[in-house]
DNA sequence: TAATTTGTTCTCTATTTGTTCTCATGTTAT
DNA sequence: ATAACATGAGAACAAATAGAGAACAAATTA
């Protein structure tokens, strides 16, 4: 995350992320110069292309509407000291490993839906939990944990290739992976095959829109 | 969300949102143009253009006297003050009425699942849209509104008496309640039985404890 | 009815702004 | 030392924005 930013490039985005209220516009190339002690619009713009790049900036397409915040970036200064939000990293789907999303968002969560260890969010690709209630599209809360108890709804790494949602049972020679549907079996397995991930603790879901 | 005005646009909106009260009539153009130090009606009338574009303006239609701002803009400024906490305001169980708790408390819910309209919290108990994934004990998130679609989930008010929620399908002489779950059947009622209360836009589950 | 006001469209022009270049100067790492 | 990179200046270009003024038709007023 906010992997590569040159100094200057930091620079100019922590200045944006200071000063956004103060700006009664989105300030132009032209004003930021000023700002930034530079005489050139051009060499200003080299930077801004890169905080672009970097999901930080809205691409103005040649529109002259002045340097704006991407929303991803306001997120990045709301959500660093508040712990009411949690990050959604990526989706999963049963059999697949997980897929990372390219910037990582944060929602808001009520505390009811998560613990006091670290949590991160997961959207569900898939039928695999359909009788838990858990569908297609929505989201679940996973509290982050590398054991569980039997019963319990894991994130499960099997092989350590393929990631899946399923209620887990673990005996001393075997460990079951059990889907809540009953179109589908449940998977056996050594113990050293499958790695907890985390453990279900919530899970939501909108009724208005595709997100 | 008022995504991207111009700089006299943005200058234009302003000047109206804040002198609203002070014109005993609607503006013209001309006394517009006044305001805001311009010579000539046709180039505030583009800008004039571009926010009834945007839904900020009434379009007066060639009435004279009518710049005015829309609803949607007057809602803007009330609104902009949007936070993420909804109230938990009581429990919902088929057939009976809603059970209010005494102290209500609130909930910061993540925007995803909540819409622009005032929203409010229920605690799901019974099974009657299980099939819908909306189990006993889960919250579900409502839209207050009195009308919904057919197709849509709704908390209703049957005989002013007893809530429920369930799909909805809405024929002249007819609202049917049709529960998720197959070992139950839709109900019948005369539409002036059934009141709507509300369409259900989120659903949230915890997996921890019992709150 | 006639005169005036007002909204609307049009053309023309000027300025601002984002964007891409080239060139030059340092700094850092291999 | 060489290469790779970060940084900055400035020129040049195209598109977006902005304003002036003329002309016209509908609405309003006298």
């Amino acid at each position: 995350m906010m992997k590569s930013l040159t100094r200057k490039q930091q620079e100019i985005f922590d200045f944006l992320l200071q000063n956004q209220d103060k700006f009664p516009h989105p300030p132009t190339l032209e004003e930021l110069c000023v700002c930034m002690s530079l005489k050139s619009r051009g060499s200003l713009h080299t930077h801004i292309k890169a905080l672009i790049k970097e999901n930080l900036i809205e691409a103005p397409e040649r529109k002259q509407r002045g340097i704006r915040l991407t929303e991803y970036a306001k997120e990045m200064i709301n959500h660093s000291d508040d712990q009411s939000s949690l990050p959604f990293v990526g989706f999963i789907a049963a059999g697949k490993p997980i897929e990372a999303v390219e910037n990582i968002t944060y929602m808001t969560i009520p505390e009811q839906l998560k613990t006091q260890k670290p949590c991160y969010i997961l959207k569900v690709k898939g039928d695999s939990m359909l009788e838990q209630g858990i569908y297609d599209g929505d989201w679940v809360i996973i509290e982050q944990r590398s054991y569980a108890r039997n019963g319990e709804i894991v994130v499960a790494l099997i092989n350590k290739a393929e990631a899946t949602l399923k209620f887990i049972e673990q005996y001393p020679h075997e460990t079951l992976l059990i889907p809540a549907n009953s179109t589908m079996e449940a998977m056996r397995y050594k113990p050293e095959q499958v790695e907890i991930q985390g453990v279900l603790v919530g899970q939501m879901r909108s009724y208005t829109k595709n997100h």
